[in-house]
DNA sequence: TATGAATGAGTTTTCATTCAT
DNA sequence: TATGAATGAAAACTCATTCAT
């Protein structure tokens, strides 16, 4: 069963070597995502505070001041990188479950996968990261994170859960640590990825499998017979 | 069974506003201690570049320039708050494994429960966080965070569930993905608190119930009969 | 007496919203002078250093690009501004001497009288205070403000006055002091209209009853017999 | 008569070759009196905006994050230049009418004998220029300038005309326009002193001869009799 | 030991000027 | 001619670190 709706990340920053080429060159349309690239990259490295918007710039194949052009500050810039990174993933996920009226476990299944690609495969997987650490000083920040992602998942998931149990699919579980307990998993992925994969000269984390034994342990959880065959 | 041996985290730092009070001669012994407790907390809120050092000089009661009486640098002072928090726990764990001949899962169920009292009762919550946030600009932190904390929390999970596997008191799950299973709510819950908790007034996580439903949900996934009495 | 030549000052800067309005082809020798009066406007509200050339182009509709099709620099656009402003009244006002062989007191008189009308009614009135702020920035502004507007205005009062005292018109004053103490009411009044006006809700300065006043004063100094009829 | 009180200006900045002394000497107390001076030099030469707080701090003998210690902003600074400037002079001009109940155009005549010393010969005749320059950039500055400088020393003059007049010591004049007349050659010598002195080669203007003439045209208009002895 | 004034390198931000289109 | 995206030098401001006291 192909997933038709690949998983969405900014493309990566263009090289800024481009030989003697014209002292630059006129990219209108394409330059914002290229500098939002650009910064995901640094801020994923650096966090914000250490982040050098020169280094953003010369990333992105630009000058500073061409960051001032599209975005008002690096505080804006930051905004945009976890905007642009979140959106269109939580679309997709949202689309996901509107269309598809499987069986309930099945929905959970492909959800968990679903993040799981992002998480191994994209750079958004350093978003959780960056509004982890600068939710103190991003009051604001964190609170739209909290509001557009968050909430909307844990809600998004505990009305599968509810569903499951309503309809005799799953065990009453407590729905609200449930959830929490599901995503748990996929956090630890994406923050491993970005901070400890192959620190110490460790394997890198093979998120799918560890997602895969995540949904085995789900079924005996929340699946009132156990061991489907 | 009462635990004879409470959470450690660092003191409170002292109040600044110490005034004209009673002139009480400074134990120079404590001032270290003084100094790591206000710097733990000026880099759980702001994280490691945010932080600034007069902030953290003035919530220890002392000025800028004693700080470096103790700490030759800021990265010095980072890293001695991550040890002051991290040591004295994992010492503790390993105390409590090496002298509890208990069933696997009655361990388990203790060692699930002290981490969620350190995690909802210490400041060292934080920990993890501030090492997540600045594993790309320390890899040394990180890679010392990884060998000293995680490696051996990974390992000491690893050998208790093998251990219940071999005694035939555990399922023969995969042990180190379940390992990461395992921890993953426990980083869920010390990343909520220091990040998410009180924002956009929600209510702070109970990390205590959350980890009991976790508890259960392991057991069912572990424990070959299901619900035990 | 209708003055046939009237206050000279650049023309409104042309309002920016064009819009889609009907395509009038652009008469290409204004534009210098649409620029120059934007760019007047600018410097007198912001000074020379705190102008942006951005608002100079958006208030003359224009780009910025264009600005430097017909000044190379911001300075010269300056001293266009400055140029723009002063020749033309000071042409006017030599031309009136020249031309009005009258009784040296209704001369002086007109005089008076037509530079308070360009300090009331034009744009031109900036100019002191930008000059007088710039001078230190620009020696050579200044030394080219000096030489062709102060010692030019101060020379031509003083051939009045001396006029009107070798005609025995005006009592034996001290020439060169009281060319400035004829000025410096007009200055005052130039700069209260650029700076103070209406500031904490003041009446604008009525700069004609003003300088009739002083006209009333000057009279009793310069002319012998005191209270003409 | 001495004035046994006399003009106030700050003291002139350091010079900031202290040769190989320490690189630097506490200073607490002296330090923003020298910064206010250095900065008042340098605002004097190059207005608000193009002067540079490096010089600023190289004239006063410190580096540039010195200045922050005591002046939070570049604006903070420019607005205590004029403060300091301004309010000591104040003062000073109301002490003297206070104490001296002299015949009225005596008391005029003292008052402008002692701004003429001050604009002749202490630094803050600059002020004048640098308000009225950033009079547009500092909508707040204006007000407070015009508030505690020329509304008090407008209403301090139109109080003293009106004695004269209500005594018969003065002709019934204008007095709203009568006292700008008198401020006017002030203001102007002020001017003249910062902005056009030794342009061109031309002799520095003699503000006392020029305040005197000044003086004595304004005894031909405001008292009865015209020439006295 | 302890202080905190002073430093200066480093970073964000601005804006006159250039130049491909 | 005209545009406006792009540049990069310059300037304000910050803050870890030093050191005279």
């Amino acid at each position: 069963m192909p997933d038709p709706d690949p998983p969405v990340s900014p493309p990566p920053a263009p090289s800024s070597s481009d030989g003697d080429a014209p002292r630059w060159r006129r990219r209108k349309g394409a330059r914002p995502q290229e500098i939002v690239a650009a910064a995901m990259d640094v801020f994923a490295e650096r966090g914000f505070a250490a982040a050098r918007l020169e280094e953003v710039a010369a990333r992105a194949g630009v000058s500073k001041g061409t960051l001032y052009l599209y975005f008002p500050s690096k505080e804006e810039l930051f905004k945009a990188v976890i905007r642009a990174a979140i959106l269109p993933n939580l679309e997709r996920a949202e689309r996901m479950i509107a269309e598809v009226p499987e069986p309930s476990f099945a929905l959970l299944e492909r959800l968990l996968a679903m993040v799981a690609e992002v998480i191994a495969t994209t750079r958004a997987a350093v978003i959780p990261k960056l509004v982890i650490a600068e939710a103190g000083n991003f009051p604001e920040l964190a609170a739209f994170y909290h509001r557009e992602v968050i909430r909307r998942g844990f809600g998004l998931l505990a009305a599968l859960l509810q569903r499951g149990i309503d309809r005799g699919e799953f065990r009453p579980v407590n729905v609200e640590h449930t959830v929490r307990l599901i995503v748990a998993p996929l956090l630890l992925s994406a923050i491993w990825r970005t901070a400890f994969d192959r620190v110490d000269g460790t394997e890198p984390l093979d998120v799918a499998a560890l997602v895969a034994t995540h949904r085995d342990h789900l079924r005996r959880v929340l699946v009132a017979e156990g061991d489907a065959p």
